[in-house]
DNA sequence: CGGGGTCTTGACATACGTCAAACTCGGTGG
DNA sequence: CCACCGAGTTTGACGTATGTCAAGACCCCG
C-alpha cells in the first residue's frame, strides 16, 4: 500500500463520504475552500494515526477504513473507546492532545487538515461548528450506549451488541434497509473485540461459537458474518429491535 | 422545599456558576438577553427531571445539586451513564429526546430555556455554539475515560476511581487547590454507586470499608469522606497523579 | 510445505454476584 | 423523650460467570 500524504484523488463533490462527514452540511462554496486546505493520508493496518498525550498535529475525518480509540492501564490493561468508521472525526479542535491512542484497524484513508487550519475554519464557519458538535453529540450517545454495555450486559450479550452495532452503522452507512439474511465484515481481531467489550479473548471466542451454534449468526468465512434474523441477534443484544 | 418553575433569584452576573456553564463566554451584552429567557425550576431528590424516549421540552444547566442519567435495561438491569454537577448542562439540541432519564440524586436548581427558544439562541450566537461543542467535547472524554474504568478496572479500583472523579470535580469547582486531607461529600447512595461503576451494591459496600480499613480513605460522617493523602487514591485507582 | 500469528477448546481458579441476616440511623409519633 | 419503624448499609456464606493457563487447530503467506 502507497501509505503517506498526498493530494486528493477527487473532489469533495465525488467524496463517499460527502453527505455524512462533518463537512455534509457546507454550501458548495465553502467546501470549495475545504477542497484547498485538505490532503489526504493513508495507514496501513496497525500504525498508530495519532499517539495519547503526544501533540495533536492534525484533524480528520475516516474517508475509508477502520480505527480504534485505544485506553490502555500501564499494566497493560486496555479498553477501547471507540470505534471509527467511514465519515467518522478524528481529534479535538482547541485541545493540545488526546487521552488516548487512534489506531488503525485495517488500512484507513482519512481526509485531514492541519489543527490550526482547522480551528480557524470553525471559527469562521457556523456550518461546519454546527455539524462537528452534531457528530460529537452522537459519539457522546454511542459512548454512553457503550457504557451500558460495559457495566451491565453479560459476555454473549455484549458480543451480540457488537454484531447489532456493526449491522446498525453498515446499514446506516450503505443507505441499504436492513434486511434478514445481510452479511456484515468484522473488522476487528477477537483481540481488540475483546478489549472493546471487556472481556477475555477466550470469551469472546466461546460466546461466537455459542451465537453460531444457536443459529443467530453464520459465519460464511473468517471476516464474514451472515445475520438470518435481525430481531433475533437484537433481542440476544437486549437492544429495542426500533427498525 | 418549594418545587416549581419561577423566575430567578438573581442576575446571571452573580451566578454560581457563570464562568463554567454554557454561557461562561458570552459578553454582557449577550447575557442580558439570556436573562430574558431563562427560569428556574427546582426537582426534589428522586425526581425524574427528563424521561427517556418522552419529548424534550427544556435544555438546562445545574446550578446547584447533582442529577444522573440513567439507562435501564427492560429487565431492570440499569446503568448510571452520567453523573451531573453544577455546570453541567441537561438535554440535547435539535433531538426530540433523550436515550436516558435524567433524575434528581439530591434536590437540584436548573437554569432552563424553553428547546425552541435555546435553539434559536445556539443558532445566532457562535459563542454559546462553540462553549456547548467544548462542554459535549468534555463529556464524551469522561465518559470514555468511564468505558476504561468500566471495561478493565477490578472493583477496589472502580470505587478508588469513583472517589476520585469526586475529588477532581470539586477541586475544579471550588478553584481551591487539591490538598491531602480534604474531604468531599458523597451524592449518591451505593445503590446509584453500584450502578455507576458496575457493580453490585454489596460488592461497592465492602470495597467501602477495606479502602476505609485500608487508610485510604476515613468516613468521618455518613455522607462525609476525608482523603488523607490524594496520590494513594488515585494510584489505587490507577490513575495518573496529574495534579 | 513450513511457520507464526490468530482462533478455538478444555480444565481450572477466582472475583464478583446473590441471597439472607443483622446492623445503623434519621425520622415519626405516642 | 424515647420507642419504633423502614430505608439504607454492612457483613457473611455460598454460587457462578468469566478470567487464566495451556494445548491444539486453523490458515494465511512465504
Amino acid at each position: 500500500m502507497n501509505t503517506g500524504t498526498h493530494r486528493p484523488p477527487g473532489t469533495c463533490g465525488t467524496c463517499p463520504i460527502r453527505h455524512r462527514a462533518i463537512c455534509s452540511e457546507c454550501a458548495d462554496e465553502e467546501l470549495a475552500v475545504l477542497e484547498t486546505l485538505k490532503s489526504y493520508r493513508t495507514f496501513e493496518k496497525g500504525e498508530t494515526i495519532v499517539w495519547a498525550e503526544e501533540p495533536l498535529t492534525h484533524l480528520s475525518s475516516v474517508v475509508s477504513g477502520v480505527a480504534t480509540l485505544n485506553r490502555a492501564l500501564d499494566d497493560g490493561r486496555c479498553q477501547i473507546v471507540g470505534l471509527m468508521l467511514a465519515s467518522d472525526f478524528i481529534g479535538r479542535p482547541n485541545r493540545a492532545s488526546t487521552a488516548h491512542d487512534v489506531v488503525a484497524a485495517t488500512d484507513i484513508t482519512l481526509c485531514r487538515f492541519e489543527k490550526p487550519v482547522f480551528e480557524d475554519l470553525l471559527r469562521t464557519s457556523p456550518t461546519l461548528l454546527r455539524r462537528l458538535l452534531e457528530k460529537t453529540s452522537d459519539d457522546l450517545d454511542a459512548a454512553r450506549d457503550w457504557m451500558l454495555l460495559l457495566g451491565c450486559k453479560t459476555a454473549r450479550e455484549k458480543v451480540a451488541g457488537f454484531l447489532s452495532m456493526l449491522v446498525r452503522r453498515s446499514v446506516h452507512e450503505s443507505k441499504t434497509s436492513p434486511s434478514d439474511g445481510m452479511t456484515v465484515m468484522m473488522p476487528l481481531p477477537r483481540k481488540d473485540l475483546a478489549n472493546y467489550t471487556g472481556l477475555s479473548v477466550e470469551t469472546t471466542s466461546r460466546q461466537f461459537t455459542r451465537l453460531r451454534e444457536d443459529g443467530v449468526i453464520e459465519l460464511p468465512s473468517a471476516r464474514e458474518i451472515r445475520v438470518p434474523n435481525l430481531a433475533r441477534l437484537f433481542r440476544e443484544a437486549r437492544e429495542i429491535d426500533s427498525n
